[in-house]
DNA sequence: AATGAATGAGCCTTCATTCAT
DNA sequence: CATGAATGAAGGCTCATTCAT
């Protein structure tokens, strides 16, 4: 059964992986040179100079290749919001879970917060811009809404319900039960991160001991 | 049993009044004018002159009551942060809460939710800009760790550990369980704002739902 | 024979001493004040409210008594130029140098060097604005140049052409031998405190030195 | 006898021709125009906004070429120190003047006079500047001061001493001598920019004159 | 007389963007 | 394509001066 949007889940991919892939090592540099400046002081602090200082390139070149300061931020924000939601655009995605009718919900929940996390990680610069700009930037926000609406939110439901209906999960709303694991995992990473930056934590352990509290919460009780 | 850092949190809340309550009413429209335009655009991004232009008074005027651009935000973010874990400051919230031995864990989460939520909707705009701003402010990062750490988890632990002698709650390290259902909490305010920020909920039975996903979990067996 | 513009010398001295002599404990103040900072950083770059805080006066108490910064800098320089020239105005000055008809030119040179020497040294600060802000200035310039032209030289042109009479000085133009004079204890003076400020040396010595040179020059023949 | 210092010498003169002498028309311009404006108001009442009208630029051509204001300031006031001094600076001066033994001294002060006081008319108000600022930079004070005591002092002193061997000068320790002279010539220029600005007079005749009571003082006996 | 909050013009400096080379 | 000098608008901040109290 072809998805129906499978042709803009391909171009998305597309235009994720970069400008028609098409990057000379001076727009690479650029590039990495924003990153590290917009993620280390914001946008708006940012100064281009800067970052062609660091590029090791002329002023005038960031400008050739991207129009303004503004869309050198969207050519960097825009790619790594697309790329997170990735896994879940892929057709094969929804398809190994659910054929695989006898796995159960926390593996499934410990396969992708394993793999998220370990592209928040990589990542980790890009998605801080991403979140940062976010709300200053209604383009970058009604597109991330858009992705994470009508593609992240329509796999997770099949499979949500998927495990509702085999009884790992109980019936509360399928965006419930999502924003309910986002969270965790979420809760779990901003803790880390901000206030814990240096203390180099068994994160498996951590992973399966929040799949524990998000599969069975805090009451007591029912473990006998 | 008076606690024995009690005259620093006396001090805290004062200075989170403001400094020392006495704001000139021009005082008062420059700080709502810098709320307001700090939180639609950033601190970096917004202006003096539009600050002052907002609160009708002279740029000047700002500059004599605040020496810096940055001096203002900072008047502006660090009471807030403080006001945010007032409840948690003072003494009478662990006693109340501790001294209902009969209370259901439920009941505490429910208290404080409602409680901090109605803060957080109040003071939405302040919180934006303290969440946006404490990554590019160091002073302002180690102010709110400090009393994170030192304050709120220091209060919250007691009462946590209360809860699990009663068998209320299970045998988590406190942290885990504190970031579990503040966790959740967060998660269910942010989606309201940045996914559906105009979608009016009932949000006494969100909170509801939302403890009883803290308790249980999303696993159905249990409950029987 | 009583000097033709005596009245003005009465109405300069006057006027030196201060505004008619009535000077509030907080005039004082702020003009001690602003000495200090006029002649620390120049006139330009001294700050009016650096001054009132010095000072211990509010900002607007100083624009009570002086108009306008300027009018408060006309106020210490315009004084201080009269006050270096008082000697000369005095009518007992000429009558007391004159009347001593064997006095020797040396004596003379020697007394009024150590007089003014004195003077410049008790108000160095006082002199270091008035010779910075001449230039920047034209009323000060003016004011100046009035009172050396028409009085500091017209006395002084007296006493020399007496001594040449005497056959101590030879026939030079009166304004050559007073420039003369006058270059070589200034030189005195500005190395003392610019090339060597820290130098403490015999200053009577040095004037004597000076004393021989502005008399004999540098050529030993004449010597025997 | 070559100097040990020669190094240093050629690359203070070659710093004072200008960083590198490759200066684009805009920064001659910017210059010319800075020079202009710093003589006539002085550095902390000149503006930069004027200096770039004057000099035909945009404000911010300015800060592309100097850091800051006093940047600027210092790349006029430098230079125009080291110019001053370049004279005593470069080894032939000192041979030339010497190896002439039969010369008079007379001549030496005649020639050092006529061309420095064509140098100071030439660069008026590059040496207005550099007066007027040292007391308020201490950068530019320390560098004048090490270039005089260090260089010019230095030369003028051996040949101080060959015409104190020679008895033609009388035997006062040759820091005296120097300043004697420099004072009479110094003299002489600033009575005629400040008392007499625009009294056009015979500058030859007035070299002699001061010559003369630099060589014989005021006391007349000698001329028998 | 004294105060000090308020003003707004002006200052130095930065920055995104353009364009001739 | 790349450069970097040039731009000029805008920014944060200071300051002399005024005025109601």
């Amino acid at each position: 059964m072809p998805d129906q949007n499978e042709k803009w889940v391909t171009e998305l991919l597309r235009l994720a992986e970069g400008d028609d892939g098409k990057k000379t090592e001076k727009q690479v540099r650029i590039l990495e040179a924003a990153v590290e400046i917009f993620s280390e002081k914001g946008f708006a602090a940012a100064s281009t100079s800067e970052i062609a200082q660091k590029a090791g390139v002329a002023e005038g070149t960031i400008f050739r290749h991207y129009k303004t300061k503004k869309d050198l931020l969207l050519s960097i924000a825009g790619p790594i919001a697309t790329k997170l939601a990735a896994p879940f655009i892929m057709r094969e995605f929804a398809a190994k879970v659910l054929d695989i009718r006898h796995e159960r919900v926390e593996d499934l929940f410990r396969m992708i917060a394993k793999d998220r996390l370990a592209f928040a990680r990589k990542h980790y610069k890009l998605l801080r811009i991403l979140i940062h700009e976010i709300p200053f930037h209604p383009e970058l926000m009604a597109q991330v809404q858009t992705l994470f609406k009508e593609i992240v939110f329509q796999r997770m439901e099949k499979i949500i319900l998927h495990f509702q209906e085999q009884g790992q999960i109980i019936e509360a709303p399928p965006w419930r039960v999502l924003r309910t694991a986002v969270s965790l995992f979420v809760g779990m990473v901003v803790t880390r991160l901000l206030i814990l930056p240096d203390d180099p934590i068994d994160e498996d352990e951590e992973i399966e001991r929040t799949i524990d509290l998000l599969m069975h919460g805090l009451s007591p009780k029912p473990r006998v």
